[in-house]
Parts: C-alpha cells; sequence; structure tokens
DNA sequence: CTTTAGCACTCATAGACTCTGAGTGCTAAA
DNA sequence: TTTAGCACTCAGAGTCTATGAGTGCTAAAG
C-alpha cells in the first residue's frame, strides 16, 4: 500500500504544489509565468519552466496541448496528497459547524447516519456516503415470531444498539399462534445476550429445546437471519448530495457524469468503495485511475473508518472530481469520522 | 381540475400530432414540409404553415427563432396529452416486461417496492419513484418495548400486512425488565387486531388498564407511535434510475440538470410530487410550468395511484424531461401502478 | 553547473466574414 | 380555401486571420 514516492527537490516540490493549488481552484491549466507571480519561489518564469519539463518526464504533471500552461495528472495529486495533505486542520468554520451538529442530541441511529452523510455533503460539495456500523458485537435483545396472515411471519430482532432486523419467514399454517409464541420464548431464552453475529449458529446449536414438530420452522427463522445479516449490507448505505457531481464543470463531458451518477445508485458498487476503508485506520484516498471502476477513472474517493481506533465498525466518505480540493475534503472526513465514532461510542453502539 | 380545452379542428390537430410526435422523436424543430412528407395530410406545405401560424397565436406552439421549425409549447405537450395519450396500450414487449416482473415471488414490502421502482425507470428510461403503501387499513399483530441500555428502550410494531414499525423512546430506569414485559403484554392485549391509525388512541384510551407507575412510559411510547407514523411518511419514497435525468441532452443547460437531481434528493420535494395522485384514481400528468416547483419548470412528472379502485394505499411515477414519449411514459405508469395493486391485493396488504 | 534573458515556434480560442439552406410569411392565382 | 411562387430571415457551419499564452531551445551570465 505504501510506496515509496518519487523523490522530487525541493523546487520541484514546491512548484508541483503550486500548479496543484492554482489548477484546482481555477480550473485552468497552469502556466510558469503564473506560478512566479502567484507563488514566491524567487525564481524566473525559465527556471520554472525547466523544472516543468522535469516534472513532466517524472509523469506528475502533462500539457493538454502545445501552447497551454500544465495541469497535475493523478500521479501528480497522488504526491501532493502523501506530502500535504495528511493530517490537515479544517478551516475553524468547516470544524465548527461539525462540531455543533454532532452536539445535538440524536436517538435514531438511520437518521443520524443520513444526516451525517448531508452534513458531510455540505461541507465538501462533494457528494457523501454513510456506511452504516457493522454492529458485529452488539448483542441480542430480543427475537420475535410473529404470524402475518396465511404461512407468512415476521422474524424480528432487536439488538441493544437499537438495531432492529426484520424478515417475513414462511411457517406452515398447522402451526398455531400458542406453538409460535414458544417458539419466541425459547428463542429468547437462547439467544439473550448473545453477540449478534452469533445468533445463528447459537440457535441451531440449541435447536433440541425446541418440540419436535417445531424444528423446522425454526432453522427457517436461522436461514433467514442469517441470509438479513449477510444480505442487507446494501441497505445500510447512506448517499447525499449526489447533485454536487453535476455542479459546474468540473467534469470534462456529461457522460462521465452520467456514469457517476449512475455508479452512485448501485449499492454495491458503492459498498465497495466503502468497504476497504474498514482494514485501514486512516483516511484513505483514491485518485482518479487509482479506483478499480471504470466509471470511478476521473473521480477521487476519499474514505475513512469510524469507532473505537484500531476497530472500525462502519466506514464514510466523499466522491468528487480529480480536480478538488483535497486538504479540505480529507480533513473533513478525517473530521466527521472521528466525531461519529465519539458519537457512537456516546450511545453505546 | 379538467378544463375544457381549446377546440382544435381536426387538421390542425393532426398537424399538433405530427409536431408533437416528430420533435419527441428527433429533438429538432419540425418544419411544414417535414411533416408533409411525414405523415400523410393530403395537403401541401403552404397549407401547413398557415395551420401552424394559427397553433402559434393559439399557444400551442412556438418557433425558437425565425427560420426554425415549430416546437410545442406545454400547452400544446398538453392538448396532446388529453386529446391522444389517454388509455394508451403500452407496446407489446414492455407490457410483457411487466408482466414478468410480477409474476416473480416477492416477500419484502420494501424491497418489492424499490425494484418496482427500478423496473419502472428501466422501461420508461426516466428516474422513477415509488410511495409505499400507506397501509392505513393495516392491523396491529404484535407490540413491544425492549430495554435498550440506560434509560433508552426500543418500541417495535408488526402489522399484519409486514411492515415493521420501531422507535427509540426514553423510559426511566426504575421500571426493570419485568415491569417493561408487562407493558408490553397488555399492550399486545390492547391493540390485538386494532387499525395500526387507530393504535395511539386504543392504548391512550384503555391507559387505566396500566398500573399507575407505569402510565408515564406508556404515554411515551404512545407518542413516539404518533410521532413514527406521521413523520417516517419521507421514508417510505423509494427513488431509482436518477442518472436518467443526465441523459444525452435533453434538457437545455446542466444548471437544469442539477436543479432536477437536486429536487429529487429532497425527500419532501418528491413526496409532494407523488402526494395528490393518492387523491384521484387515474393518471395524473403535470407539464412543464404546470409544476407547481420552480426547478421542475422543464419537467413533466406522470403519477399514478395504485391500490384497489377508488381507494388508493400508494402513488408512483416518473419524472423527465417535458420533451418525452408521453403515451409511452403514461402506458408504463398505468401499467405498472396496476400490477402493483394487484400484487399487493394478493400480498393481502 | 545553474540560472535566465531572448527568441522562434505552436496552437487553442475568439472574432469577422461568408455561404448555405431550412423555414418562414405574404401575395396572387387556381 | 388551397397552393404555387417568391422574397426574406437567420442559425449554423465553414473559412480565415489575429491574438496571445505558453512553450522549448540556445547562448550568455552568474
Amino acid at each position: 500500500m505504501e510506496e515509496e514516492q518519487t523523490h522530487l527537490n525541493s523546487r520541484k516540490a514546491a512548484i508541483l504544489r503550486a500548479i496543484v493549488s492554482h489548477y484546482v481552484r481555477s480550473g485552468e491549466p497552469v502556466g510558469s509565468k503564473t506560478i512566479v507571480e502567484r507563488f514566491e519561489l524567487g525564481v524566473s518564469p525559465a527556471t520554472v519552466r525547466n523544472e516543468m519539463a522535469a516534472l513532466e518526464d517524472a509523469g506528475l504533471i502533462f500539457q493538454p496541448h502545445t501552447s497551454a500552461g500544465r495541469v497535475p495528472t493523478d500521479i501528480g495529486y497522488r504526491y501532493f496528497v502523501d506530502a500535504w495533505a495528511r493530517d490537515v486542520r479544517l478551516p475553524p468554520d468547516d470544524a465548527r459547524r461539525i462540531r455543533r451538529f454532532f452536539t445535538e442530541p440524536r436517538w435514531e441511529l438511520e437518521e443520524a447516519l443520513r444526516e451525517t452523510a448531508a452534513l458531510l455533503s455540505r461541507v465538501t460539495d462533494h457528494a457523501a456516503l454513510v456506511f452504516a456500523p457493522a454492529l458485529d458485537r452488539s448483542v441480542v435483545r430480543h427475537v420475535e415470531v410473529v404470524r402475518l396472515a396465511g404461512d407468512r411471519a415476521m422474524m424480528v430482532l432487536v439488538t441493544d444498539t437499537g438495531r432492529v432486523e426484520n424478515h417475513v419467514v414462511t411457517i406452515p399454517g398447522h402451526i398455531d399462534d400458542v406453538q409460535l409464541e414458544q417458539v419466541s420464548e425459547i428463542l429468547n431464552k437462547l439467544t439473550a445476550d448473545v453477540a449478534l453475529e452469533k445468533a445463528a449458529t447459537t440457535i441451531s446449536e440449541g435447536i433440541e429445546r425446541f418440540p419436535l414438530e417445531l424444528r423446522g420452522a425454526v432453522s427457517t427463522v436461522v436461514s433467514a437471519l442469517s441470509d438479513e445479516l449477510s444480505q442487507r449490507a446494501t441497505e445500510r448505505v447512506f448517499l447525499e448530495g449526489a447533485s454536487n457531481i453535476v455542479d459546474e464543470h468540473k467534469f470534462a463531458d456529461l457522460e462521465t457524469v452520467r456514469g457517476v451518477i449512475g455508479a452512485l445508485e448501485h449499492r454495491r458498487l458503492v459498498l465497495e468503495m466503502l468497504a476497504d476503508a474498514l482494514g485501514g485506520d486512516m483516511v484513505s484516498v483514491r485518485i482518479g485511475s487509482e479506483n478499480p471502476m471504470e466509471q470511478m477513472q476521473f473521480c477521487s474517493v476519499i474514505t475513512a473508518p469510524y469507532g473505537s481506533p484500531g476497530n472500525a465498525i462502519g466506514s464514510l466518505g466523499v466522491v468528487g472530481p480529480t480536480r478538488m480540493d483535497y486538504r479540505r475534503s480529507i480533513g473533513a472526513v478525517h473530521e466527521v469520522a472521528a466525531a461519529l465514532g465519539r458519537m457512537l461510542s456516546e450511545l453505546g453502539v
């Protein structure tokens, strides 16, 4: 993951930094003259040009056409991020905004996460994603199987962290309500304070506690439960601010925009983007072609895990054009992840 | 609602129809020559021109510039829809696609609705919306109050239609688990087979059945329940295919696209679009400026209620550019609404 | 060896201009 | 009432030119 990056002498580095900074703001290729005028390097444009030629050879910048200035390549952005966008502090305004958001009390987890995504989107002006906590370590508080109609029944499970899972199961009609209540009762005794991820196996192992004629129904419930826990991941992604993708002209053509918006509609793809953030414990940045996905070649994805350090329970991030303010975006993602982690730990999640 | 529309003689009507049909397909202003060539009217271009001048005076079409053909105005589209896009049949392919979709069995309501939105979006190539059934007539099957941690508890309610409502409530810590179970038990007896919308009042009226020291907690649950039912409406909207809005060049400028995508992100606005469809029992079409919302001035919104006739339980629809294939979109919305209604009634919703 | 002034060169962009043709409205005849 | 004929309009495409931002290279200066 951590490759040794190209080494640049300090002047080349300063020039690269100037190019990235200025291009991100202006959106136009940066020429040698502009750099000398706007950034204090103490050298002439000619010197800058020589250095720029070297930077171009190194693949960090390129010229859209012969008589234009330089634009950073994905590799150039990568250098910028590695060298200057680690451990940055947010502008005080943004920091305050985030802090204020998290001082308001929030009880409903889903709502809180959705609003967190909205906040992140507003602060960064990018599309924002929040992947709900895995809650693997949460513990079963209650299980219930309720007859709906015909042979359909509803399995409901509540955890100590306030997560409610429900799934429709098919239970033969000859099992009556009294028996179902019996099932619920035994299920509750079996799984009381059992970790969510172990619930299914705990029930399977305790199957002999159920009357013979009910065991079929119980195993249906067990498989419904495992399904639920594995499949529902995609429903636990919150996306806000997708319209930011259409903003201005940060993306070259409409087809790209369409591709990105389309990709964001696919919960699985979005999940993939957020999934690997769970591994590390730092902010992760994927720039343009570093993204495995076809449609994301012109996007940068910034993600971070949240939860207690070294033990991520979820992740969040933003998606924007490669031409973005990395320092600000990284700072915001970092800050919101930390604040969300704190909030959840106070909530006991 | 049903205003008397401008009367047009049959030739004017035929010409308007030709203009709308051709413009929707080609995206380019339609001239008199094109009409004569492509549509069999039996008259010369000059005659068509005279008629077109009249149509323009009537406000049904307009010229983008002097030497261009004509383009329908919102009023022109309105005439077209009223005159020729009522009770249309879908192309057999689309109809088959929709039918096939609804033959697959689906147990999970939310998932089914989300997929219905996706289907509608694919068939029409527009953004599609589905507003989940109100389920007002569904009946309480089970209520449970489960202690989470500290003074927080979870209220869970299951209806016969498989809807699960849950809400975190604050219950003083001095009420122990046994007492909570007692509460659940009495709640269940009170609300068994009571209509969802009457559940809260039923509980309030039966408050004297609860031990004195628990009544505070019960009223907390009651207010949580009412909140839940009224507020959660916005979370019951499913949107799919928003990326279709970015398609091709059907919208004039990017700012418009951004506005529309942004509007679709606001659940409340989307809800408003779908809400008034609940009233009628027909497909409703709002063309361009007929939409009350600022951002929707260049969109058409086609909606329809679903459920048993005269008793809508939800609604669905599509959002696209005013330049859309109304017959096809209206047909698809109509067909999907009908099919979804059938499916839900089979499901007992 | 590094820096920089000078200069020729490139090429995207904008503006001016023309040409073309699609489409019109009007008039007068059928 | 219809339509042939015709003059007129004007957006868009094409061509051409001028402009200037920006370059790389060379050779002198530090």
